[in-house]
DNA sequence: GAGCACTGC
């Protein structure tokens, strides 16, 4: 094999032939570019005069009068824009909160309601949770006579029509970032147009980008005349405030981009002058070789005379936070940085200093198929729009590159937006909240993407087995209500509705607190077998549950200590967090009245509470050493992180939820017992509803 | 026998 970086092309599109050298290219293309000022929003000058060398505040007045005179803007703002953080000062200053009135804020994510609500508050010379203010779940730091302009997660927006369905309190709504298309962001959307039509004095200010603005316009457009003067939608452009980015293909198609991103980061590093590199993979499992033959190549290098040294980290959900944390420290001149990241990095997480960005072309995606009710973990090629996103995250500072390891010509096949979450995902959570919200017939509810049909079914009917909806698709009284209050999976609700009748609910909650915390368990890849042997002290037979309550329970009696957690590799901010949910769904039981009560140490009436939520997700071990769901043969496999696959296989089990990946594996598995399932399900295995399949009840017959 | 995109209530 020749050196592992030579074998590396790229060529930029509109240049006259492949193979160009890199350095070149940038310097031709920087030259055809012109010069750019560099925008630093920290420089000596007042707040005052910040707000207004931003790109919105030139279309301020504009902005007023399109609120003014149209029921619903959409804003296509530009990263860099500031329009999350203006825009809602303008209303503001124009009079919008007068009376008492709030300017609502949403974004998809917590992490960004604060970050823009302190900023604000920042410029305002106001308290944070007074003038301006935020509220996300756990969190709600806003003052209900005080608060003026309100930041809040698009889930926490959909939670507040729970008690204020016409939003009386607010002015004005902004959905940010609306074009990814999020499930809270599409219901809120959906709900919103329901509200317009009673509330004509809602305005609604939807920021999304170029591609998708005509779908939302078209979508709250109430003119059904061929007018343009009659339109209640008018879309706006907000230059943004970024650099040019060049954009390099490879020459043919790559057959392992894994090896390809190691190679094109050392050649970026041989060639180019300063810059962070960041690169996107899919999966920890490949951010993980990336990292070890960077740094490989990296030592090879240094021992050959190479000055500059590379510092390399990985980047991805799972990864501790500590560790998590270095990939924004700084580092000294001659070192250059490059964060090899999952799809975090594409949204989630900001880095500056990023130059040179790497992309491998494919993204894991949640999936749903309503044939079997499964959700899944695919591979996929990314959209063009999440490319161009993540080629935009090396052009935020200064002028940037990105590689796309992947031909000019598979690009443009590409989808040219990824499919929204509602159309990829379980429905079940999403119908009981319609419902909750008195949203009657879900199925002519007005969705921007509407789900596929079969998708609703499937919704439908797992509810009505849960006793959540009755015969005629109506919210069950109390049951339903009840469970549509918990921010919740509904087979999570309805076990800890039923605990108290188990006579454990204390365990429920911890369980079922545990649960919603990912990567409890961590595995640094230096101490895996360690880290293994600390985890299997909690394993019981029983399975995923009683493991987790375990480690709860011990987390609570070592007084939540943080040393502890280190010695046993447990996530401590995760546990911590399992305590506020845990508090949080114990007032929810105290409000219905659940009985507080243990089992002390009896796991029967738990596994049976556990069945009473999750009894559709049951499955067999077969003769040929598989297990095949009960509801529809389906095959699945215990996953490889569960205590049960170092175990003798139960013959009956309950999981919370499948993974596909090489195979369809079960996700927090707990044993139990046959005759519970026809006990405790008895109208979802054996009578065969109108709304459940014969074939069901078969198959428990048989047995 | 062998594997874990990312949010959110």
């Amino acid at each position: 094999m020749a050196a592992p970086w030579a074998a590396v092309k790229f060529w930029k599109p509109g240049t006259e032939g492949p193979g160009i050298n890199i350095s070149e290219e940038r310097q031709s293309a920087a030259e055809a570019s012109g010069t750019s000022i560099i925008y630093n929003p920290h420089a000596a000058f007042s707040i005052e005069q910040q707000r207004q060398k931003l790109p919105v505040f030139k279309l301020r007045n504009h902005i007023l009068y399109l609120v003014e005179n149209y029921q619903t803007v959409v804003i296509i703002g530009e990263t860099g824009c500031g329009k999350s953080t203006q825009i809602p000062q303008y209303l503001s200053e124009a009079g919008w909160t007068a009376e008492g009135k709030v300017v609502g804020v949403t974004q998809p994510r917590r992490v960004a309601a604060v970050s823009v609500a302190g900023r604000v508050a920042e410029e305002r010379g106001a308290v944070l949770g007074h003038e301006v203010g935020y509220c996300i779940r756990f969190d709600d730091c806003t003052d209900s006579q005080a608060t003026r302009i309100k930041f809040l997660t698009d889930g926490m927006l959909v939670r507040e029509m729970m008690a204020d369905p016409l939003l009386k309190k607010y002015s004005v709504l902004m959905l940010d970032e609306a074009h990814e298309r999020t499930l809270y962001t599409d219901i809120a959307v959906g709900l919103l147009k329901k509200v317009q039509k009673k509330r004509g004095d809602l305005r609604l200010i939807v920021a999304s980008a170029t591609l998708d603005a005509e779908k939302f316009k078209d979508f709250f457009n109430q003119n059904e005349t061929s007018d343009p003067n009659k339109d209640t939608c008018a879309i706006l452009t907000i230059e943004g405030r970024t650099f040019p980015v060049d954009i390099f293909y490879t020459q043919s198609p790559v057959p392992d981009y894994v090896r390809y991103t190691v190679e094109t980061v050392m050649k970026i590093h041989q060639t180019e002058k300063d810059g962070d590199i960041l690169a996107f993979l899919t999966g920890q499992e490949e951010v993980e070789t990336v990292v070890s033959g960077l740094i490989e190549q990296a030592r090879i290098m240094s021992r050959s005379g190479m000055k500059r040294h590379l510092r390399v980290l990985p980047m991805y959900a799972g990864l501790p936070s500590s560790e998590q944390m270095k990939v924004f420290e700084r580092v000294s001149h001659s070192v250059r940085k490059v964060i090899v990241a999952t799809n975090i990095a594409e949204t989630s997480i900001t880095i500056s200093g990023i130059v040179f960005v790497t992309d491998c072309g494919f993204v894991k995606l949640r999936a749903y198929n309503p044939k079997t009710a499964i959700e899944s973990l695919v591979l996929v090629p990314v959209s063009q729009a999440s490319a161009n996103q993540r080629a935009g995250r090396s052009g935020r500072n200064r002028s940037g590159e990105c590689y796309r390891l992947y031909t000019e010509e598979d690009f443009m096949k590409l989808p040219l937006s990824t499919v929204p979450e509602m159309q990829r995902t379980n429905l079940a959570p999403v119908i009981l909240q319609l419902k909750a919200l008195g949203i009657d017939n879900v199925l002519r509810f007005h969705f921007l993407s509407p789900p596929p049909a079969q998708s609703m079914v499937q919704a439908l009917e797992l509810l009505y087995a849960l006793g959540g909806l009755d015969k005629n698709c109506r919210l069950t009284e109390p049951l339903g209500v009840r469970m549509a209050e918990f921010p919740l999976n509904p087979m999570f609700a309805k076990m800890l509705l039923e605990s108290g009748n188990f006579g454990c609910s204390a365990e429920i909650l911890s369980i079922a607190a545990m649960m919603q915390i990912q990567n409890i368990f961590v595995i640094p890849p230096n101490q895996k077998a360690l880290a293994v042997r600390e985890h299997r002290k909690f394993a019981v037979e029983e399975g995923d549950h009683l493991t987790m309550l375990n480690v709860y329970e011990a987390f609570i009696k070592h007084n939540k200590s943080s040393q502890w957690c280190q010695k046993h590799f447990l996530n401590y901010k995760g546990l911590v967090r399992a305590t506020v949910v845990r508090e949080q769904l114990k007032r929810l039981l105290s409000k219905f009245k659940v009985p507080k009560k243990s089992s002390e140490g009896d796991p029967d009436p738990i596994l049976r509470c556990i069945v009473s939520g999750f009894f559709a997700n049951a499955a067999k071990l077969h003769s040929t050493g598989v297990y095949r769901t009960v509801r529809d043969d389906h095959e699945l496999h215990i996953h490889p992180m569960s205590v049960l696959y170092a175990e003798k296989p139960p013959q009956w089990v309950v999981f919370n939820e499948v993974v596909q990946t090489a195979k369809f594996y079960m996700r927090d598995v707990t044993a139990v017992e046959s005759s519970w399932l026809l006990e405790l399900a008895p109208h979802f295995y054996q009578q065969g509803t109108h709304l459940s399949r014969s074939t069901k009840r078969a198959k428990v017959d048989e047995l």
